[in-house]
DNA sequence: TGTTTTTTTAAGCTTCGTTTCAGGTGGATG
DNA sequence: CATCCACCTGAAACGAAGCTTAAAAAAACA
C-alpha cells in the first residue's frame, strides 16, 4: 500500500513517516500543499494522510481540487483540535475520515487500515481468503491449519497488495508502483523474485499468472 | 509501564512520584488539569492515575473528555472525600478504579497493577509465564527454579512490558516510549543493549527479533 | 565527597532481507 | 521445428538492521 504523508511539521512528520513505514505501508512525505496536490495528481497512492494547516495552500484547498479533478482517492484529514465546522467542512470538502489532532500513532493506524479495506469495497474482512489468513499486526500467512509463517517486509506488503485485490489482474509496473515508496526502479525482475517466494511460501495455486499482463491472485479452484 | 500522575498537592505528588518510580514505572507528574488533559490525549500512557480536585479543569471533567475522544486508557481516580456519589460519578465518567484518600502507596501500587493486566486483558498472572516468574516487589525475576536473579530498574522494566504484552511484536520506539518517561531519544541503541542483557540474565529463547518490526515476547517453542 | 552501580554511547562485527545476475524453462509464433 | 520472449529460479553481492563488547557518562549510595 502506497500513502501520501501531507504534514507541515517536521517533528510529527518525520515521526509519522516512521510509523508508518513499520506498520508495513510504503509512505511518500510532503510539506507544501502545492506539492501534495501535484503529487496526489500524478502518483497512483492508495490513501492520503492530509494535514489542515499547511503552507502553500491550504489542505481543504488541495483536498477539493483532487475531488473536483475527479480524484476519488481516499483520504484522511489531520486537524487541530477538532472545532465542529472544520469537521463538517472536511466531509463536505469529500474527505472519507478525520482525526483530530492530538492522535495516538496507534489511532491513526487503525483509522487507515479501516479506510482502506472500506475504500476497496470489499467483505468487511478481506484479508481472509478460503484458506489463507494474513494476520496484519503479526505480519505472518496462515494456509489452512499448518503454523502460521513469518513474512519478511517486502513479503508482507506484497501479498496484502494482493489480497486486498484478489481476482484482478495486476501488472509488475503497478505492483512495484504499490508495493515501494518513490522511485519505482524499471527494469528489474525483483517482482518475479518475489512472487516466487510468496508461492514458496503459501502454495504456488494462490498467485497465477497471466504472461504480457502480470498476475491474478485468486483462490484455488475448487 | 508508562504512567500520568494528576496530582496538584506538591508534597502528595512528588512523594507518589517517588514511589512510582521505585515501583518500576515511568511516571510523569502534572499539576494542571487542562495539561493533564493534553498530556493524555497526546502521549501513549499505559494507565493515569487522577486526583479530582485540581486547578485549570476537574479531573472528572478531564475524564469525561478523554472518553468522548474516544480515548479508552486505563484511568484510576484519587479523591478526598470518599461520598458515595463521587464514586459512582467517577465510574460513570469512565473510571476503571477508584482508590479513596488517604491510602497506603502499596494499596495504590496493588490497584495499578490489577487495572494494568486486566486492561491489557490477559489473565490475573501474566507475569508468570511457563518457568519464568516477575516477582514485581522484589523486581527479580527467577527461571525454571533457578535462584531469583536481581533485575535494574530498566531491566525490569522491559521485561515486564514485554511479559504483559507476550505475543505481540513490539517495536524498538514503542518500547522506548513505554519503557522511558518523557524525552525519549530518537537514535540510540538502547534498546538493544537491554534486549541483549535480558537474553542473557533469562536465555536467549524468550524474547524473539522480527527484523524491521521489533521483538516479540513469547514462551520458547514446547 | 568519593565510590560503586547503572545507564548510555560508540564501534566493529554478524546476520538476514533485498536486489541483482546468469542460466533455465516453456509456450507462442513463423 | 527453430526461435524468441516472458517468466522462473537459485545463488551471489550488497546493504541495512541488529548484536555485542567496552568504555564513557550519569546516577545512586555511602
Amino acid at each position: 500500500m502506497r500513502l501520501l504523508l501531507v504534514e507541515d511539521d517536521p517533528v510529527l512528520g518525520a515521526q509519522l513517516h516512521k510509523q508508518l513505514g513499520k506498520a508495513g505501508y510504503a509512505a511518500d512525505w510532503v510539506q507544501d500543499g502545492r506539492e501534495a496536490q501535484a503529487q496526489g495528481s500524478i502518483e497512483p497512492y492508495d490513501l492520503v494522510v492530509l494535514d489542515l494547516g499547511l503552507p502553500g495552500k491550504p489542505g481543504l484547498e488541495v483536498l477539493k481540487a483532487w475531488r473536483t479533478e475527479g480524484l476519488k482517492l481516499p483520504v484522511i484529514v489531520l486537524t487541530a483540535r477538532g472545532t465542529w465546522q472544520e469537521k463538517v467542512e472536511g466531509f463536505n470538502a469529500g474527505a472519507d475520515d478525520y482525526v483530530p489532532k492530538p492522535f495516538q500513532t496507534e489511532e491513526l493506524l487503525a483509522r487507515i487500515s479501516a479506510v482502506l479495506k472500506r475504500s476497496i469495497g470489499n467483505a468487511p474482512d478481506t484479508l481472509n481468503a478460503k484458506g489463507l489468513v494474513l494476520d496484519e499486526t503479526q505480519q505472518t500467512v496462515q494456509v489452512q491449519s499448518d503454523p502460521p509463517q513469518q513474512l519478511t517486509a517486502t513479503e508482507f506488503r506484497l501479498l496484502r497488495y494482493f489480497m486486498l485485490h484478489a481476482g484482478q489482474p495486476l501488472s509488475k509496473t503497478r505492483l512495484t508502483e504499490h508495493v515501494y515508496e518513490y522511485d519505482a526502479d524499471k527494469d528489474s525482475n525483483v517482482m518475479e523474485v518475489y512472487v516466487n517466494r510468496l508461492r514458496k511460501k503459501i502454495g504456488p495455486q494462490w498467485i497465477q499468472t497471466r504472461k504480457g499482463q502480470g498476475y491474478v491472485f485468486a483462490e484455488p479452484a475448487s
